[in-house]
DNA sequence: AGCACGCCGACT
DNA sequence: GTCGGCGTGCTC
């Protein structure tokens, strides 16, 4: 008999088996078949000739792909994301394919919505478009030929094309897209400046064997020529004939980053960002794959991008936690590029001013080759960084006098002030003043917080929101005040304190959309506006030379934090925001608010920077036994009811305690006890070496799945977890 | 994950 | 009297 095994979308760990009737199915190619009531795309994983379904075997109801969409090499790295994060093959294979191979596309390149001249348009100048400039300039772009609907949407908008085609001077027409048929052949090098002798021998180590796997912490703060360095090392890559494949962070994949690649070697880049559809998602895959792409560059899911030949593979701000999915397939992209790389024998630069502790350490011990670029002379800044004592003293929406003055005169210098808090909104509670109660989401058991301007309280946990109240919800009284600060209200006091500064504020409730911030970001460079007050968007990735005084208004949280890795955060933000401001010859002056100005990380990172302040967290985490010298494996249990997840993981816990590789910590209550309605509890796994955690609960999954209380709760497990909320 | 099956409250 | 609430169970 003919049988096919199928990987399906279902979280059950194991594959089903079909009926294959003949048709020819590929290992690696996708079909169609039915599945308890519905359809499902799912991939042959393999063939057999028996089952111990047989008799209830199905039919395979359509062959989609003639020849595998994910090769041998892609089904071994799906079977290794199984196996380490514990997941469903039938998901993980799932994640890696595109949305449009999911619902079942065509994995060939289609014909492409084109527009084109008709013959009017083509008699057409642009004389006779006087009034029209716009209809004008999308008539002259398609003077040379038919160019693709999609990419004219870029920078021509909708009505003036629905103008020209009610016009009669251009129609749509299906054909072949049109891509650089031979980008290697278009390669040519613009403006490549010559490397300072840090930089060449950077690159030198980076491509000194281009054929197999360099690792490379490249550790550079802003303003070293980080990516001078990703430039030139890309130029060997690609002279080769081979593709670069670049990770950057969400918030750091920006028009002028993607222009920076375009630029210099003259070829088109493919770019995977949040906001393409899933045709155009489709459309970079099966570019990347065939090899009509040299560069593709994306966040997070970029790293599942197959490339013909590829060449190198780069993360940028290899510490960002963007890079960590937290659903789902719980896949940490850096940590995965690192396999990527030593399967494929490629090079590989992980690139940060402030590197993670993970892979500092992995520098540290050997693993990975370790390369310092310093400030170049003429770019550095040289940002102070002080603390300010705020006990006992007189706050102003969180502010101490002194930085008020501060503030004070470097707006009367005409330079920029950035002041960064942690928090969106107005106030994080809303509290009433007669007897004390606080407004809570009953679903998160956490305080609303209050947006004045949208006039209502919203959790931020689930996202609820109600009318901001008018009195008490306990007692009735209706003196209820905004307790503690967030972005919202500090723009709004600061308007009365500077009232002739023009502000921005930069956080996810005012920056709707990628175009937005762009814009805010140029008008704060062009010196519209002259006070920036934001959230965690304004320490990545973008320069303002302007800003010459930086408050961070509240460093405390992070100190005290219950996140082991708080600390190591606040080092990497503090480190970003002072790169980000002033330049060399307006140094930046950066002030922590603190009631603990002698806290010993905020002094080590303060007096001798981050390399040093790592090393010693490096030490701390030794010490008490944390990543990167133990390993974890957290498995999260949640239900409605409070009972369920402790009944299940006590159990867990039990049968895991019978093992004496590694220790078993819990269950506790998550960071965030309840969430949606749902409590939440977890079990920490630790062990030292790598591996035996995953080999253990692999074994036993079965018997896990088995016992009666996972029925009555949702759980999931955490390879490598990042926070612990 | 869906989706059906199955047994208890407020509605035309 | 029914529509529909979501608990439980199964899918080759």
């Amino acid at each position: 008999m003919s049988i096919v095994k199928v990987a399906l979308p279902v979280p059950k760990r194991q594959l089903f088996d079909y009926l294959s009737n003949g048709l020819e199915v590929p290992v690696g190619g996708r079909v169609r078949v039915s599945f308890a009531n519905r359809t499902l795309v799912g991939v042959v994983m393999a063939h057999t000739d028996d089952s111990p379904w047989a008799d209830k075997l199905k039919a395979v109801s359509e062959v989609l792909d003639e020849a595998p969409v994910l090769d041998e090499h892609w089904l071994t790295l799906a079977r290794w994301l199984a196996d380490y994060y514990l997941h469903p093959i039938g998901d993980v294979i799932h994640t890696l394919l595109p949305v449009a191979l999911r619902k079942g596309a065509s994995a060939l390149p289609q014909d492409t919505e084109c527009l084109a001249l008709t013959p009017t348009g083509q008699q057409h100048c642009q004389d006779d478009l006087r009034r029209a400039p716009q209809q004008w300039r999308l008539i002259a772009r398609l003077k040379d030929g038919p160019v693709a609907l999609h990419t004219l949407r870029e920078d021509i908008s909708s009505a003036v094309i629905r103008a020209c085609r009610d016009k009669g001077l251009v129609e749509t027409t299906l054909q072949a897209y049109a891509v650089q048929s031979d980008w290697h052949a278009a390669l040519t090098i613009s403006d490549k400046p010559r490397p300072n002798t840090e930089q060449a021998l950077a690159i030198s180590a980076i491509t000194r064997d281009l054929e197999a796997y360099t690792p490379v912490l490249l550790e550079g703060v802003t303003g070293s020529g980080k990516t001078e360095v990703y430039l030139q090392s890309i130029e060997a890559i690609l002279k080769a004939g081979r593709q670069v494949l670049i990770l950057v962070p969400e918030i750091g994949l920006t028009p002028q980053t993607v222009q920076r690649f375009q630029r210099r070697f003259g070829i088109d880049v493919g770019v995977l960002h949040s906001n393409l559809n899933d045709n155009q998602r489709l459309r970079v895959w099966q570019q990347a794959r065939s090899g009509e792409l040299g560069i593709v560059i994306g966040t997070r899911s970029a790293i599942f991008t197959p490339l013909a030949k590829p060449g190198m593979i780069i993360v940028d701000e290899e510490h960002d936690g963007s890079f960590k999915q937290q659903d789902g397939l719980r896949y940490h992209a850096r940590d995965f590029a690192v396999v990527r790389a030593k399967m494929e024998g490629v090079p590989l630069i992980l690139g940060t001013a402030t590197p993670s502790l993970e892979t500092l350490n992995n520098a540290l011990q050997g693993r990975y080759q370790h390369l310092t670029l310093h400030a170049r002379a003429g770019v550095a800044t040289h940002t102070v960084q002080q603390v300010m004592d705020i006990k006992d003293q007189p706050l102003r929406v969180g502010i101490a006098p002194g930085l008020i003055e501060r503030m004070r005169s470097h707006f009367a210098a005409g330079q920029q002030v950035m002041l960064f808090i942690n928090r969106r909104g107005y106030a994080p509670a809303l509290l009433c003043h007669h007897c004390g109660h606080i407004e809570t989401c009953h679903r998160c058991e956490r305080p609303f917080t209050v947006h004045k301007q949208l006039n209502k309280i919203q959790c931020h946990h689930c996202s609820a929101a109600r009318p901001l109240p008018r009195q008490c919800g306990a007692c009735g009284n209706d003196e209820i005040v905004p307790k503690g600060v967030g972005t919202e209200q500090l723009d709004a006091e600061l308007a009365s304190i500077f009232p002739h500064i023009s502000r921005v504020r930069i956080d996810s409730d005012s920056v709707r959309g990628k175009s937005t911030l762009e814009e805010v970001l140029a008008a704060i460079n062009e010196g519209r506006h002259q006070l920036l007050i934001g959230t965690q968007i304004l320490s990545k990735g973008h320069h303002f030379p302007n800003v010459t005084l930086v408050v961070i208004v509240d460093a405390d949280g992070a100190l005290f934090s219950a996140d082991f890795r708080a600390a190591e955060h606040l080092a990497q933000l503090i480190t970003q925001l002072s790169g980000r401001a002033g330049r060399a010859d307006k140094p930046g002056e950066m002030w922590l608010q603190t009631h603990h100005p002698g806290h010993p990380l905020l002094q080590d990172l303060l007096h001798n920077g981050y390399g040093h302040f790592a090393r010693f967290a490096l030490q701390e985490r030794k010490a008490a036994g944390l990543p990167p010298f133990q390993y974890q494996v957290l498995i999260r249990a949640e239900a409605t009811d409070a009972r369920s997840p402790f009944a299940f993981l006590d159990e867990l816990a039990t049968l895991l305690r019978q093992q004496t590789d590694f220790q078993v910590l819990g269950p506790v209550p998550a960071l965030m006890e309840k969430r949606q309605g749902r409590y939440r509890v977890q079990l920490l796994l630790q062990s030292t070496r790598r591996g035996v955690i995953q080999a253990w609960l692999a074994t036993n999954m079965a018997t896990f799945e088995r016992l009666p209380s996972v029925r009555k709760v949702r759980w999931s497990i955490d390879v490598d977890p990042q926070d612990f909320m």
